[in-house]
DNA sequence: TTAAGTGCAAAATCTTTGCAAATGT
DNA sequence: ACATTTGCAAAGATTTTGCACTTAA
């Protein structure tokens, strides 16, 4: 995570998904990949206040659409988006991974290394995906000792 | 789950938490311990139409505070609500069981008896609470052979 | 050139807040 | 009687929709 893409990796992207290589859509990539938590539509839209609120909105559902970027939603019920790690497909995700949400600075982080071990469910469930959550400190709000 | 408790029982579960015997709190505990599934605030608007909108989110945020029932989100990011299985206190939920949403009916699932793995998070991370998330078909949409 | 994307205004939702009237203890 | 709780109205916040202008291909 968190490694500085080059910009022709991002325009390569959207080609890949039919989206046309625009400002706001490269400015949103380059920042999602500079973190290594995962954003809310809020967090663009103070980062980027030039751009629309509503072309925000309208990036993100054609991200998420497209797999190219997936949803957590965190403690409050607020959207969360990260880039999607692999090979998530149009309308089909594959983020089994862990997801942190920090109580104290709010940050989600995707953990994609964490297997998610096996789950057995009653008779008759056919789950198609699993999503393993979990809230707490993360390392820089435990290393501050929080009161 | 499902079992229709009585209504004493509700009416002890609101003394022990120092909220007043109202109607509409027992209708919503009644409701809610009636169906296997959790609630959402819309759910519970459409089923008791006659209570007002913002007496049913107040009613949901003093349950949740209290620790009578929790919240799931589900897919779409509604908050969805279950009467918590036992002891949760005030501030402090222990609902780390496995929540399933189905893709077809949209309901969620609380699988209560489902235990959680263990989970090693990387060094730093100080987890508090857990929940795994399935999503796919429940017994009843998987039954219908959905198309 | 033309289909897709953006920005602005406005609508539709969803959720919260304030306060007077009603209710439980 | 008194503190809570409810219902209504209204404010605030969030998300969606429509449409003219702009831009990438």
């Amino acid at each position: 995570m968190a490694q500085t893409l080059h910009n022709f990796h991002f325009e390569d992207l959207l080609t890949r998904h039919h989206l046309k290589k625009t400002a706001p859509r490269l400015r949103v990539l380059s920042m999602m990949s500079s973190r290594n938590t995962a954003t809310s539509q809020p967090d663009l839209e103070s980062v980027m206040n030039d751009i629309d609120r509503v072309t925000l909105y309208r990036i993100l559902s054609a991200f998420e659409e497209k797999g190219i970027i997936h949803k957590v939603f965190d403690l409050n019920g607020t959207a969360n988006y990260a880039l999607c790690t692999s090979n998530c497909d149009e309308g089909h995700h594959h983020d089994e991974h862990l997801h942190f949400n920090c109580t104290n600075c709010k940050n989600v982080y995707c953990l994609n290394d964490m297997q998610l071990p096996a789950i057995n469910l009653p008779a008759g469930f056919e789950p198609q995906a699993f999503t393993l959550y979990a809230s707490g400190l993360c390392p820089k709000c435990s290393k501050k000792a929080v009161k």
